[in-house]
DNA sequence: CGAAGGCTGACACAATCCTGTTAGGCTGAT
DNA sequence: ATCAGCCTAACAGGATTGTGTCAGCCTTCG
């Protein structure tokens, strides 16, 4: 009913030691028996398979993903993030007359740190 | 009206070479004079120092910013990062039945790989 | 013109990531 | 009881990241 980590490797194609550390990230955590073996279920398996493929059809590392889970878990980082990428998004030809204020205060401490 | 990379480097607490790789990795880019002089205005520096208020607020590498840039502009990578996380969540306890038909085919598989 | 400062490209070096491997101890099936 | 297989912890090494620094050349400004 649960595979073992070493078969759940075979048929994933990952390696013991990787799907140790995929646990360790947080990503797919086999549930365990009572003396602390771990057990891979169906579910996990598919998880295991689907996150291959996530990493080779895109060009993403495990701890890109790893990232991406902490953004799930910590909904106030993803909102910074986003307020960050929107506001004042990068390009710099549209200056909003509302920055002008702070640009002058930069200006002026740079001087005063001269 | 704007800064050259060594004003606008002591004004946000950046160094000249850190807002090289900021810029190389996509994040702040600024305008460029007639002959190739980097230009930050106010947006740019506004921009800088709160990335770097993101960066020890949250323990938060460039790297992983990179990354969620990255996830802004590749919207297919976000859904498919999103349907990976959200389907049969990590948790091992509630194995829905759906799943165990393709459990028997990796049964099968594995032990036709021995 | 000459000094100060910008640009790119490269090397350097610590730190971290990814993976494999090994050691020492416990578990499970025959 | 034995032998394969699991566990954790640790070391190891190649690759990448983050950051400084230097070289060689171009630009700006007094």
């Amino acid at each position: 009913m649960t595979l073992t980590i070493h078969e759940a490797a075979t048929t994933t194609g990952w390696s013991a030691r990787m799907l140790r550390y995929v646990e360790q990230l947080g990503l797919v955590e086999p549930a365990r028996s009572a003396a602390g073996y771990r057990l891979y279920g169906p579910a996990q398996l598919q998880r295991l398979r689907t996150l291959k493929s996530l990493l080779d059809t895109h060009d993403v590392e495990l701890g890109d993903i790893g990232f991406a889970l902490r953004l799930k878990r910590e909904p106030e980082l993803a909102a910074a993030l986003d307020t960050w990428f929107d506001s004042t998004p990068t390009a710099p030809e549209g200056v909003p007359d509302t920055d002008w204020l702070a640009f002058e205060q930069d200006k002026h401490q740079h001087l005063l740190n001269n």
